[in-house]
DNA sequence: TTTTATTTGGAATGAACGTTTCAAAATTAA
DNA sequence: TTAATTTTGAAACGTTCATTCCAAATAAAA
């Protein structure tokens, strides 16, 4: 009986994530949501209902797509120290492909908005914790065949490195040289090693 | 002549930046600093031009204090090594003292407003500038006591540990647990003797 | 083809935004 | 005490905000 959506909501949500990436949560308005989509502000309020919504929407996909590419990447790897410093191979390639950085969305976030709103903070404490178990079982995996050193716990280290992820994506946003950023990933891994 | 402002800029200021450390510089209104402050609007708008401006005065207010309290704190230090220990240890107790953290104002500036807006960018380079020259001497100095290691140069490790204060101070605002944190300092220090 | 459910377009909503205005109050130098 | 100069208080400015409303358009089901 209904009519049905004719846009791509995927695409929808991509091109509204450039945004939210781009200037936040609070300096992004509904009228560049709509100059950005295309789409009526109907459509947007009828699709997504609200502001909100939709920008939780939008993180949630991030989030999966991130795991998604990391996944595909890490399956790569010939061995779990490998995967841990891949991932900051990732961040580097996105840091030095534009000049200027907007870093992760998922930090931001976490700048502009935690303690402040229930449903992102959540999120976000959620994303920490597959974050860190992810890393946990890549590092204590890497003990096991003492390719990391065990001066730490796999816990240990892996908090060491969820925090060096956050940093690495802030110091990004200002330094996109490549060197420099190749020389604290080493850093980085120096400490496993 | 003139009739002379009857309050204190600097108590001004200290209640301003506590608005925009805890929400943020767009979530932040004018009325919300009218409320915090007890002035009114014109007072502020003569004392400090707009937003914006009473925004950079209060990051600037905020860095010095920071400098200040750092190089106080520093100075009781025995050696450099010590020193670098120090910085984390101030974030930690920053960090615990109360339940949730708000992170470093500057560092969620950088998050929300880099490559945005001139002045702020500006700001945040000259302020990366500052950190990274003190950390570097600070490590060159420990190198040559043979506190630190010599696997990196002050310059390499002085990036390291800016990186890792940056993704400290974000880790804190999701994670208050002083165990977690300190392990995560450790770890840092490591790296480095 | 008609019915039914839904999405659209476009205008309108009231509230909140940062900023301005201007007369009244205040204070110091003359 | 007067004159000069600035800060205040309170209201108002025009704009933008997120959201809503409703009629028109649409498309699948009957």
């Amino acid at each position: 009986m209904p009519k049905v959506e004719t846009f791509d909501r995927g695409l929808v949500i991509a091109q509204v994530t450039d945004v939210f990436h781009d200037k936040g949560f609070n300096a992004t308005s509904m009228q560049d949501i709509v100059d950005a989509t295309g789409l009526n502000r109907s459509s947007i309020y009828n699709s997504f209902e609200n502001k909100h919504n939709l920008f939780l929407e939008c993180l949630k996909t991030y989030k999966s797509k991130c795991n998604t590419q990391l996944s595909e990447k890490l399956s790569k790897a010939s061995n779990p120290l490998e995967s841990i410093e891949l991932i900051f191979d990732i961040y580097i390639l996105e840091m030095t492909k534009d000049e200027q950085d907007k870093g992760c969305l998922i930090v931001n976030c976490a700048s502009e908005m935690a303690n402040h709103d229930v449903s992102i903070t959540n999120f976000l404490q959620k994303n920490q914790n597959d974050m860190l178990t992810l890393l946990e079982g890549l590092v204590s995996k890497a003990q096991q065949d003492h390719l990391i050193n065990s001066k730490r716990t796999g816990k240990e280290y892996a908090l060491y490195l969820y925090s060096n992820m956050q940093g690495f994506r802030m110091t990004g946003i200002l330094i996109s040289n490549k060197l420099e950023l190749e020389s604290i990933k080493n850093t980085i891994i120096q400490t496993l090693i």
